[in-house]
DNA sequence: CTGAAAGCGCTTACAG
DNA sequence: CTGAAAGCGCTTACAG
């Protein structure tokens, strides 16, 4: 059995409070007697003490959990990374980060598991604000801190990419490099109102850089995928000749599917990237990194997402005030690979 | 601030011990008077209650902590449904998962860590037993059961997809479809010992499937690829040259990652898979499928296998004896895409 | 500088 | 069928 304050405060003939002081960094413990002090230090190893986290927060009435909730969405490349990230920062300021599904909730379950551990502060890296309103009016109530990561939260904790300005800024490369037609490729959402903000902030940065770069280009609307054909043969044959006959010599995508599934249909009809088409992806996965040609992709630092978030939710614990942090935006970069052609 | 027993033992005038057994559905519970029960329900129900899990914890003496330990390691990918698998699991049986990277403790913290949560049991997603051997010895010590995931742990629970099995089935696979010369190819590692075990496992397999289906073929090694020049063209253009030396028609690989990188090298070349030679690789990852050809690939359940660890680890928790479960083999597949051949 | 006491929210024998 | 009591391992005022 794992040995307790008392094993020690028996051990040394200390008394238990004291004991607790010392073991808990305690500000009081810095007037005990040096002596002492060693002696349940010294005891405490030897014992191999490891004080009990879950009493520690019923009795002292603040937690050490954070939770991460997430939902089935993107790669579980990019939720691995942003979850990577979470945990790095709760781990260096002494959280622990349990992990949550939503899908395998209802929102009255969910609320009751987040309350059960009497979570110090919920990290949700879902789709859609929608999908959390229901928890988050609870989360607001019981005053207990909570941010969306790679999602906007207006007027609370929201960490995310500047997607737009990647966007634009692979719009600025392509006018660098003397394309002509650039154009945006998007995966097809049943309706406008079902896309994902991320994706509508990537488009937005399309067209802020196609009016900056390519004023007199009127067409700046996306060329909408299919996302359950991307790899079929036939399909994206068929759309890589729209492409063509469009006369189309860059194309940015939202994301690097897509990317990578053009670049596979440009080498099932015989063309070659960059030669036929640049290409730029959106996201930095191994997917893009791994296809030939190299895809030239914006890179997003999930982790740093996670961390960034997991941190402004922390420093929020305990403090009354609202104050402090609102959204943010972490900047993004491209990484310029073999599918962009280079001229000058 | 949330209701506790004490609150609904005051509102509906009842003991809170009998509140308590209700709430928890405690067997002795049955025997409560029905409208007291209903009482109590309802009463729970209007305060939104929920059972703070930590003190339970403590007064009942039993945990309701998974942890899941994970090391850098492979794709994110893989690490990712594994988890999910595990994170199934654990929310079915009514246990709650903490997630801790490895690296971020030493040995001493890191079981600090693990006591301090009081955990129930511990799932490892590590690359190599010896990476834990310390924590084994102090969680047998504890008789607090683990195992490991992707991972064989003889005489522990351990479970792996049969990695062998599907090798050598990739290796039938290329005898019926008329090829002449298959190769294995693997990333190099510093050396034999350093090997992980599932690496091992894997060219086990090819030699078994070159002994069953080339008795004639003497060289069945592997050939090794430096891992940081996958995608590096000069190097793996070398590497094909050698391929086609040696008359190869049929490429088994030990992860879809090589298989990929000679997809590409091929590509780049202009050979044409699986004209020039077939391309099998290992894993089910995005990455085979996002490929141009698609990878033939043998698929692993990672999820299954996160749940199965799990399950076992659960079913443990609470018994002394050790039967009922050692390691365990799940099966894989082989997904057939264009990548092979078909002759008939 | 240190100790005795109350309490956190729960569960588990035990007595009626 | 139900209640009074003790206890889990800790922390936090409070009194000396």
């Amino acid at each position: 059995m794992a040995a307790t304050l008392k094993d020690i405060s028996r051990e040394t003939g200390i008394n238990i409070c004291t004991v607790s002081q010392v073991l808990s960094n305690h500000p009081k413990a810095l007037s005990v007697r040096p002596e002492h002090r060693k002696k349940i230090l010294e005891t405490a190893k030897r014992l191999s003490y490891s004080k009990n986290q879950m009493a520690a927060s019923i009795a002292g009435k603040h937690g050490t959990v954070l939770a991460f909730v997430h939902s089935d969405m993107g790669l579980v490349e990019y939720s691995g990374r942003i979850q990577n990230g979470v945990i790095e920062a709760a781990n260096e300021r002494g959280y622990t980060l349990i992990v949550l599904h939503l899908e395998d909730f209802s929102n009255a379950e969910l609320y009751r598991k987040l309350m059960g551990w009497r979570v110090a502060g919920v990290i949700f890296h879902v789709a859609d604000l929608k999908l959390i309103s229901g928890i988050a009016k609870s989360l607001d109530r019981e005053k207990i801190p909570y941010g969306t990561v790679n999602l906007s939260n207006p007027g609370g904790i929201g960490v995310t990419t500047d997607d737009a300005a990647g966007v634009e800024e692979a719009v600025r490369l392509l006018h660098k490099n003397k394309h002509k037609k650039p154009v945006y490729v998007a995966f097809a959402t049943r309706s406008k109102k079902s896309a994902s903000e991320y994706k509508l902030r990537r488009q937005e940065g399309f067209i802020r850089g196609m009016k900056k770069y390519y004023p007199d280009c009127e067409d700046v609307e996306p060329l909408y995928l299919d996302p359950k054909k991307a790899f079929d043969q036939k399909y994206m044959t068929g759309i890589l000749k729209k492409l063509l006959e469009m006369q189309v010599d860059g194309i940015v995508c939202e994301s690097d599917v897509p990317a990578v599934a053009l670049n596979n249909a440009a080498a099932v009809s015989g063309f070659s990237v960059p030669q036929t088409f640049s290409l730029i992806g959106f996201g930095g996965s191994m997917l893009a990194e791994t296809s030939f040609p190299k895809i030239t992709t914006v890179v997003q630092d999930f982790e740093e997402m996670g961390k960034l978030t997991a941190n402004a939710i922390i420093d929020k614990i305990g403090k009354k005030s609202e104050e402090g942090f609102s959204s943010q935006l972490i900047p993004v970069s491209i990484l310029v690979r073999d599918s962009l052609k280079k001229q000058k």
